[in-house]
RNA sequence: GGCCCGGUGGCUCAGCUGGUUAGAGCGCCGCCCUGUCACGGCGGAGGUCGUGGGUUCGAAUCCCAUCCGGGUCGCCA
């Protein structure tokens, strides 16, 4: 039986009733978190989103009816509560913000009763996520998930404040816009009034924001959602949200520096956290000789180093084979892990394979100064000893190399590195590591399609003293893209955008897009740039990243209200789901026959 | 699509080299209890061991298939 709240109004929320509340009358209304029923006085947990509260109930108080109504209440049942603020004459609870006070209630309203919940809703849930998803409005009452949501809610109002302030207009795009075949897959929606056409769900905002810049709205930002058909991640989901921005008459230094700012407000208010300015900054070229990452986490060393030169007149096959077919040889230092047992080595070259090694090799400098080596019989005592030496490595270090193409090596190591870190936890969640990768390669060459792409997009502008070798080396050209990132996340990226035709035309030929093809994907934004167009750069955050960050949350579903899973479905609405066939008569989609048999 | 991990009362798990009636803690239900806050005491209910098939005298346990969830590689301009 709910009651009604008529005539009720809350006073307060559970934590805004504090001592100084004493000897004042309040209503206060949430969820039964608890009941503990003593026989003649029942304590009530009472938690909203702000906490808990304990109501105090003995029938002298509150009379024989309410008293009765108490003896009832269970977990989850909502219900409004008014009666006296008291510091508590029992003992006080120093686990809870109101542990000195509670609420000697002098009458009870039971707005809603609840049945028992499939799972206890409290922090720190062991619950399934697959059982918390499907019932994932009982879960998003749990603190945790309660804190997560909310700083989100801070970040996005603190985003929109701050950049109001430095002059930015927040505009909504369109999110039902044309398929362009580059980059992610699209989803798509099919048109009614066009059968056999369809509109695509963004990816970002890209060519809008440009066109804005065209059309002299000088700086956008927007909390914009994006779509992305693709398999899904501990940090990825199909849908999710960008902080996404353009400034005009702007080159890299403005756009790094007012995200700086950003940033460092952001931090500041959120985690108590104070960035320095500026933030350090990187070439993509240094980060990966030195990390073997496009993100490295800063939050600890174990560079590689290129021993290359070293190792160069070597027998040693595995060696000399990557030197001679143009690759390298690269180690890292995992200082103090010469005792590392052999099983534990094994997993480790295991998980190299993983990235495409053919195998690990690895020396271990014992505390006696012997070496522990997988290839000492290829190599001299000297020659190893050069290798050991050139790898900094002192008794007790276990020094691990990769031989192959560059890019085998560097995804080898930088991957060890990290694996590494998390073995011996060094990956600490309350260290804020902020790096800006610069100078990123304009395009990056493509085995499968045979061609070079764009490895940031299509609109990345070209260094100009690079542009020079677009014909002879395209690989070598880099670009005015920038990324940042975070313990080892890339956070968001950017680029300043090519506003010359004569260059985009060149991007397009030197991406294989004919002119038609060009025309036909872009003519919209190509046609514009006709008409005046400003020098503009951008920059977008994964939202949902940056929360995930803030928070220390292991998974995107954490921080995001109601997530999909593995397989991009939601399991508490059950989408996607079939539709009635006459909603796909309407849109010209024919059902096929295998669906409709059986 | 590949590889790895998991699925046992409502929840979290144990049991898994096959062998009586599948256990524990929490929760739930009933009774008792006037200072609890991981409340306490007494009593009780509750399980197709994800699903289907196979091996076996006998399967939660072994085999095959499949579904569900997670991680990861591919993928993510």
């Amino acid at each position: 039986m709910a009651e009604s709240m008529l005539g009720l109004k809350r006073s307060h929320r559970c934590t805004e009733v504090t001592a100084a509340c004493a000897g004042n009358e309040v209503t206060v209304m949430g969820w039964v978190q608890k009941s503990r029923n003593k026989g003649g006085i029942i304590f009530v947990d009472l938690r909203d989103r702000s906490g808990i509260l304990q109501i105090i109930f003995e029938e002298s108080d509150c009379g024989a009816e309410n008293f009765a109504k108490a003896e009832k209440l269970r977990s989850e049942f909502v219900i409004a509560v008014t009666g006296v603020v008291e510091n508590r004459s029992g003992g006080v609870n120093e686990n809870l913000a109101t542990g000195a006070i509670e609420v000697r209630a002098k009458s009870l309203r039971i707005l809603s009763e609840s049945e028992t919940p499939p799972f206890p809703v409290e922090e720190n849930s062991k619950t399934k996520e697959e059982l918390r998803l499907k019932y994932r409005y009982l879960d998003l009452r749990r603190p945790d998930i309660q804190k997560n949501i909310m700083i989100r809610s801070q970040v996005a109002t603190l985003t929109r404040a701050f950049l109001a302030e430095e002059g930015f207009l927040e505009i909504e795009t369109p999110t039902l816009i044309k398929s362009t075949p580059e980059g992610a897959r699209d989803y798509l929606v099919p048109s009614r009034v066009h059968p056999g056409s369809f509109y695509a769900l963004p990816q970002s905002p890209q060519l809008f924001k440009q066109l804005l810049m065209c059309s002299g709205y000088d700086r956008y930002f927007q909390l914009a959602r994006c779509y992305r058909d693709e398999d899904l991640r501990a940090d990825r989901q199909p849908e999710f949200t960008q902080i996404d921005m353009e400034l005009s008459f702007v080159d890299v230094e403005d756009v790094l520096a007012v995200n700086e700012r950003l940033l460092k407000k952001l931090f500041k208010e959120i985690c108590n956290f104070d960035l320095e300015l500026p933030i350090t900054r990187m070439t993509w070229r240094e980060a990966m000789d030195r990390f073997g990452s496009d993100k490295p986490d800063m939050r600890f060393g174990m560079e590689l180093k290129n021993v290359s030169e070293v190792v160069r007149d070597t027998e040693f096959a595995v060696f000399k084979g990557a030197l001679e077919n143009g690759g390298s040889v690269r180690g890292i230092n995992a200082k103090g892990q010469a005792a590392m047992p052999r099983k534990k080595i094994d997993a480790l070259v295991d998980y190299a394979k993983g990235f495409g090694a053919k195998g690990l090799a690895y020396l271990a400098v014992n505390e006696d100064g012997t070496y522990k080596c997988s290839f000492s019989k290829f190599m001299s005592e000297e020659e190893l000893k050069t290798l050991a030496d050139a790898m900094d490595g002192q008794p007790g270090d276990l020094l691990l190399f990769a031989a192959d193409r560059d890019k085998v090596v560097f995804d080898v190591l930088g991957n060890l590195r990290l694996e590494l870190a998390r073995q011996l936890e060094l990956l600490k969640k309350d260290v804020f590591k902020f790096l800006w990768v610069t100078e990123f390669p304009l395009l990056e060459y493509s085995e499968e399609q045979g061609r070079f792409t764009a490895m940031h997009h299509p609109f990345t502008m070209p260094m100009e003293e690079d542009w020079a070798l677009i014909d002879t080396n395209p690989g070598a050209v880099r670009a005015k893209a920038y990324d940042i990132v975070l313990n080892g996340t890339e956070l968001g990226g950017g680029s300043v955008r090519i506003h010359q035709g004569d260059i985009q035309s060149k991007m397009f030929e030197v991406l294989g897009f004919t002119k038609e093809q060009a025309n036909e994907q872009f003519g919209f934004l190509l046609d514009a740039f006709k008409y005046g167009v400003p020098p503009h750069a951008g920059l977008a955050y994964g939202l949902d990243r940056v929360i995930m960050l803030m928070v220390g949350a292991d998974s995107i579903r954490d921080v995001i209200a109601f997530p999909k899973v593995k397989d991009a479905s939601c399991l508490m609405s059950e989408a996607p789901a079939p539709v009635d066939p006459k909603q796909l008569e309407d849109l010209g989609i024919k059902v096929s026959e295998e669906t409709d048999s059986e």
